[in-house]
DNA sequence: TAGGATTGTGGAAGCGTTTGCAGGCGTATG
DNA sequence: CATACGCCTGCAAACGCTTCCACAATCCTA
């Protein structure tokens, strides 16, 4: 392995000037410059992030924590993320936190800490308000995929909205009897996703008079088996069958689908059925969906947490910025056969 | 930010203790352990790791390359990578190769060489010879899931065995006409899956003395839409319906599980599916199955590179590790209504 | 033509750790 | 009682860069 002093013997220059010439700051006259970069080249120099971070104080890492990888919405998160990084000269350090506490609280108070990360992106993150304390203690940007959350900037689409629009679809197509299958409310990994959903669906029915039975809410779990089961169950019983289903995530309502098909109901004409995401398997189905991009939202955090980290005294625009959520309307929902 | 210094002069002892105090090296009597450690507690001190590594020469990074992340395969994978790495007190850099070639060199070239990893995965990379030599000279340990691939420790599944695992399945269950729906042997984006899985189909046939007619696979996208697709299109024509279809993986199994259910066909009285992966649908679907566990694989890699790391001239006991797939029998495969 | 601004380069001082070496002390060994 | 050895600690030298400062040369501009 060879060190810069090598590089600046070889190019007949001091290390200072190596530097400059590498790193672009600084005078270096393009003549230099050239002969240095042949030199590099040449001994297959590359700078020790080591040395460099050491003294500048950049590791040029972000840290992005994220509870779930395997799941449509958080993976294209972190391609959108890694994408964004990568082409900024950043690297990605990935930090799972499904986990137990404990492992949580070595993340939070040992790794990030750990002088390895120059910013943080923390995706639907439910965050104490000790371990917010803690990452704005570190004085690092940070970003919230997910929210709001007070004191950090964060964003996300509107899921109170989201909900509103899909059931205001049902709504229009004159459906009355209107079943929500959402997420647990119990067990909340998010910034309260399945309450917004809730409030959104809630809110839609009061706008259009309608009477809110509490059973009209199932939780189930946010994939596709739990849509699955929560179909069944409330497709089985004939005289309970609503005329349409909101699902809160699209993978919920493909099981309500899949569950409704099995029961010899046909989608739309028996049931109509939505949900929130236009997954990649939405079409496939024919989901009517509300659509919003994961991989766009982690673009706009990196963009977020860079620009603060490279121009002095910028700040994200908003608390909390609204991504659009968009209606996009497939075969899966369609006028009520019967008016109740 | 207070550093050593702080730690050393509040505990009242040197730099040399407090460093040795803290990373655990060397001697240091118990009480000035003890009193360094409150001492760094109340300063909220962490070691620079840059400053470490410059001078230990490690990172404790390790950094994974992998085509894709937003597929149950890849994803499993991170997940067991990172709960691994994050067990040993490593830290995962995320490298996504699944774009333009320029990054690709510039991920290989740039990033990995820049002192930022101790170790590298590479997760079912099609390398090429120059790549895997460039990975071998940066003299750290390294793990394939895949391959295998000459020079590089790999491990996987043996895709040929898995394929011929599943085709006899259904052999034994007395199909003797049996379609193979794989991936598209153009598009490889790994140690040639594709082709193995079709190898052992065909190994599977040629044993029991099938005559294969090309027509017999059928390529396709490695994902539900794309076995559904191909589900479309092969059962579509009554006259040229196999009894069995062996699919390369359970998500292609699945949409043609769907395809069947739309043209009114019951699995497995019409057809019986088999696929590989044992994916978290499987079940729902009651799909027969292959099963791996990609999460194991990220795992024994981790433990593969950190031993290297950590025991010095410790190599991974094979070139390739196979591990095991077993068969997971289901309802969607069974004995065909007519024999041919 | 003088003087300031701009450009180009080198010397040297760090950045915050780890670790080799040396020395001091206490205890077991001959 | 002298010697050896194990334990504990501090000093100071790296580790490989970046950047401040000084200085020189060149270029404008008045």
């Amino acid at each position: 392995m060879s060190g810069i002093e090598d590089v600046a013997s070889l190019a007949g220059v001091s290390k200072a000037t190596v530097s400059r010439a590498l790193s672009g700051r600084g005078y270096v006259s393009s003549e230099t410059r050239t002969r240095v970069t042949e030199a590099a080249q040449s001994l297959g120099y590359v700078v020790s992030s080591s040395a460099s971070s050491l003294v500048t104080g950049r590791t040029s890492n972000v840290g992005v924590i994220i509870p779930v990888i395997n799941q449509w919405f958080f993976g294209s998160i972190i391609e959108g993320v890694e994408r964004a990084l990568l082409d900024r000269g950043y690297d990605l350090m990935l930090y799972n936190l499904t986990k137990s506490h404990a492992e949580r609280t070595r993340v939070f108070e040992y790794f990030l800490v750990r002088k390895r990360v120059d910013a943080v992106i923390a995706v639907t993150l439910e965050i104490t308000p000790e371990e917010a304390e803690q990452l704005l203690a570190l004085g690092k940007p940070i970003a919230g995929i997910g929210g709001p959350l007070a004191g950090i900037p964060t964003l996300g689409i509107d899921d109170v909205e989201a909900a509103r629009l899909a059931t205001e679809h049902l709504l229009l197509l004159g459906h009355r009897d209107i079943m929500h299958v959402g997420g647990d409310l119990d067990e909340q990994m998010d910034f309260h996703v399945h309450t917004k959903r809730l409030k959104g669906y809630l809110q839609a029915l009061e706008a259009a008079g309608i009477r809110y039975d509490e059973k009209s809410f199932v939780p189930t779990h946010f994939d596709i088996p739990g849509g699955y089961r929560a179909g069944k169950q409330i497709l089985g019983d004939p005289r309970r069958r609503p005329t349409a289903i909101f699902a809160a995530a699209d993978e919920v309502a493909i099981g309500i689908i899949l569950a409704a098909r099995e029961l010899g109901l046909s989608v739309p004409e028996d049931l109509s059925v939505i949900g929130i995401d236009n997954h990649p398997l939405a079409e496939m189905f024919g989901l009517t969906s509300i659509e919003q991009r994961p991989d766009e939202q982690g673009e706009l955090a990196v963009d977020w947490v860079i620009r603060q980290l490279e121009e002095p005294g910028w700040m994200p625009p908003t608390e909390h910025a609204y991504l659009p959520a968009t209606l996009i309307i497939r075969s899966s929902t369609g006028r009520p056969r019967r008016t109740s």
